[in-house]
DNA sequence: GCCAACGTTGGC
DNA sequence: GCCAACGTTGGC
């Protein structure tokens, strides 16, 4: 059992839209960086914890707690030719990019990123390093404790 | 394989 | 909109 932060811009897809789906589930996709998508290839598994993080916009923060369902399977969006996430170089036979399913489990306190700046035991967060951009970053487990904790989870 | 130029991310 | 930091591209 491993703990990820994911990274969503919430005019995309909020956390709120995840809890409104179908089985609460979404499909995770659009992720183009190559560290990103080695993470959910290589180490996701079903059942791994996921703090769903909203990035770019007023007040980024950690917006709810979701879990991976299923295994990875390719990212339709790389083949949606001259749209956002179409990727030339990506074909059905050869995919470059991958999805995960992506379940709402909880709903806690949102927890602002400058507040999570302040707590001690969250200073070594992938997220919290300078220059972080990384859109799936690994948790740990006393990081996915304190932050549900902090939640109210 | 180096590295300069360019593109992207994302907080502010 | 700015800009620091990082990733990618492509000439050599």
């Amino acid at each position: 059992m491993r703990y990820w932060l994911m990274k969503s811009e919430p005019d995309e897809v909020a956390f709120d839209d995840v809890l409104a789906a179908p089985g609460k589930t979404v499909s995770w996709f659009g992720v183009r960086n190559y560290q990103a998508r080695n993470f959910m290839r290589d180490q996701m598994q079903p059942g791994d914890g996921v703090l769903f993080y909203h990035s770019s916009c007023a007040v980024p923060g950690i917006a709810g707690i979701a879990e991976v369902v299923g295994a990875p399977y390719p990212d339709a969006s790389q083949f949606e030719t001259d749209r956002k996430y179409a990727d030339p170089k990506a074909t059905p036979e050869a995919p470059r990019w991958i999805s995960v399913d992506v379940r709402a489990v909880a709903q806690g306190r949102y927890l602002p990123l400058t507040e999570l700046r302040t707590v001690p035991q969250l200073q070594d967060m992938v997220l919290l390093q300078k220059g972080s951009r990384l859109s799936v970053s690994p948790v740990t487990r006393g990081e996915w404790e304190c932050i549900l904790a902090l939640a109210g989870v």
